[in-house]
DNA sequence: TTCCAAATTAACCAACCAGTCAACTTTAGC
DNA sequence: GCTAAAGTTGACTGGTTGGTTAATTTGGAA
């Protein structure tokens, strides 16, 4: 009963978008009702704060990123192809961001992590969980690759972490550098961390 | 000729350690200035804005970081030595900071990067030219080493970018975990990388 | 068709933002 | 001890911030 409406959903695009092309200091309430089309009043009637919506918009985000993520980790592709499909994507994404705004934006989560970790506690801890629930994608893989001899991974978790710091690393330098050519050491570079014997 | 003063200093001083502890967004002229113990106006007497003033900033603690890295990064010692002893640098600055802050804070550098670099021209190249110099330091000691035939490492630049990606990532996750023992794998993930063959 | 919950709207708020300015005080160099 | 340059001060600006409110419009379900 009652009236309908898509604003919520508008309001949470925009909020992605706003953020992860700038900052979350540098995101103003007003602006992301302008860009979502809606008025602050609704803005209000929707989420009780900007953190709030900013919680949204990472849920939303990491729930529709988990798909793709779910399908690149299929327990069917050889182990290390998962991460190698992952980086790929990783980069296509990149592409698709800089065609898009003209910029490439590195990693929402990190960006927006290394900014309000200190200062809000809600958001630092919505993106720990996902971060957390990101590198068991790489530990999962990095376990196979090491049952099936491809490669030396006693410690498959402290492996995934090592690797995920770096792809992370590499991603921050493509944003500040604004240049998708930092992505393409990322295959060798884990390479080189897993210690891979062979061609894959 | 005139009045003299400290104020400049004190300013820069401040904007870091608010900067640091927080991020660029949620500093204000208004707390730099409460912290330095100067009032606006003489700020605005020192410096023509905000970006100026944390540009000076960025500029002071780098220089000051250098004096340390040269003496690190020295070529009397062994070059695998000198990258070990950096990270066990950083490890030591880390706790410093944990010990004044109640908080990991991670790379200044780094953390500013991800919030400004699509928004401030100025301060994300400044932030481009200090993290393209530290890695010089890595890219020679890689050098060195791989002419001293402990490392198989032709590539000395694109293996200096890695090891660069690799520790600001674990850096980032510190501050965002707000724990230090993220710093723990740091030199066993850099002798992965690095497949240092024997003991160093 | 009516009813009411849900959505929309514009006007509004106090606090804060970066930045300005003219009057005033201090002190180094002569 | 004079002078002029350099530093200090507090009051001020206009715009923006995140957030509020009460009146109004809408449309799904009965």
């Amino acid at each position: 009963m009652g009236r309908t409406s898509d604003a919520k959903e508008r309001l949470i695009e925009a909020v992605i978008e706003l953020i992860w092309t700038g900052s979350y200091g540098s995101t103003s309430v007003d602006q992301i009702c302008e860009r979502a089309g809606v008025k602050k009043g609704s803005f209000y009637h929707f989420f009780e704060s900007k953190t709030e919506l900013a919680l949204a918009g990472i849920e939303h985000g990491w729930t529709e990123h988990r798909k793709k993520l779910d399908q690149t980790f299929s327990p069917v592709v050889p182990p290390l192809e998962r991460i190698w499909k992952c980086f790929a994507d990783f980069q296509q994404e990149q592409k698709e961001m800089q065609d898009k705004h003209g910029r490439v934006l590195g990693c929402p989560i990190h960006s927006l992590g290394a900014e309000v970790s200190t200062t809000d506690d809600k958001l630092r801890d919505k993106l720990q969980e996902i971060l957390s629930q990101f590198i068991r994608y790489y530990e999962s893989a990095i376990r196979d690759a090491h049952f099936q001899g491809v490669i030396e991974a006693p410690d498959a978790p402290a492996l995934a972490r090592i690797v995920f710091a770096y792809g992370e690393g590499l991603l921050m330098h493509a944003r500040m550098w604004n240049d998708l050519r930092h992505l393409d050491d990322m295959e060798a570079g884990a390479r080189r961390i897993l210690g891979v014997k062979e061609e894959s």
